[in-house]
DNA sequence: GGCGTGAACGCATATAGTTGCAGTTAGGCA
DNA sequence: TGCCTAACTGCAACTATATGCGTTCACGCC
């Protein structure tokens, strides 16, 4: 499917090397389709070649990161990562019960836009977690 | 001066005990008048009371900031304690120069009103950190 | 003032993530 | 096709932070 093309070629361009190892963290993220932690890709990684270190995976998800390629959010516990794909989204993470949910983009758009004109600042606003209390939990809590 | 007693009632009143070690970790905090880190406070600490653990002082953070008293800030590399006072304020990260510059909370106000309306979510919104590139870095990029 | 109990303590240990280093390899070039 | 070098790798050691556990101590109550 050629699908690791658009991989090599954004790899390429900024210089960077394509080894196996990347080719198999990249693509173990890419197919996953949710978020993952560090953990879960080493794991998928290593069933196909075993020697693979962790610290290979987390340098490789940093460059990565840096492309443009992936994006990390900490949600509490460990970070997760995801491949980018159109829908940039963010997460509201209830501290009560631990609930996360799914925030579209819009509504940090106007902030992105805002610090730009104002203070020249490109923010990369794609993956933000915002804690608080969800409305079960601040019902619960005023009893 | 008391300004100790206000700690000491936030403590009382969430039913916690006031200890020795609290009320110098809390009072490192208070005093320092800007960001620390838990290793800046343990020192800090350990001047007068040498046998403070560090996880004694990362519990009372955590603790504290449960109360609201502090809040806590990533800005890459350790994490950030700071005392809560009336002024909320939030940070630009370069991830170019690594310069951090201060944000105030207009610029967040908005989607902190926003989440409540339409999501219930009433987010916890005093101290974030945002990342992306300064006009400086942005325009060295381009070249 | 003494007592009981649950919160907090210090210690030891575990976990996520980072870094320095020495050896290996991808990939541009002759 | 073979060489060269910078980028990448695996390993081991390290840092920041969290947690389980047995002991201690703050503090409400008699």
């Amino acid at each position: 499917m050629g699908c690791e093309a658009e991989t090599v070629r954004a790899l390429k361009r900024a210089g960077q090397k394509v080894t196996p190892q990347r080719m198999l963290i990249l693509s173990a993220l890419r197919h996953a389709g949710r978020h993952v932690t560090a953990a879960e890709i080493l794991e998928d990684v290593r069933r196909q070649y075993p020697y693979v270190d962790a610290s290979t995976v987390y340098r490789t998800l940093t460059a990565a990161k840096e492309l443009g390629l992936v994006s990390e959010a900490h949600l509490g516990g460990e970070a997760q990562f995801e491949w980018t794909r159109g829908d940039r989204h963010h997460h509201l993470i209830c501290r009560g019960c631990g609930q996360v949910s799914r925030l579209d983009n819009s509504y940090l758009d106007g902030l992105a836009t805002a610090l730009l004109e104002d203070h020249g600042f490109a923010a990369d606003i794609d993956h933000f977690a915002i804690f608080g209390l969800c409305s079960r939990c601040r019902g619960r809590q005023e009893q």
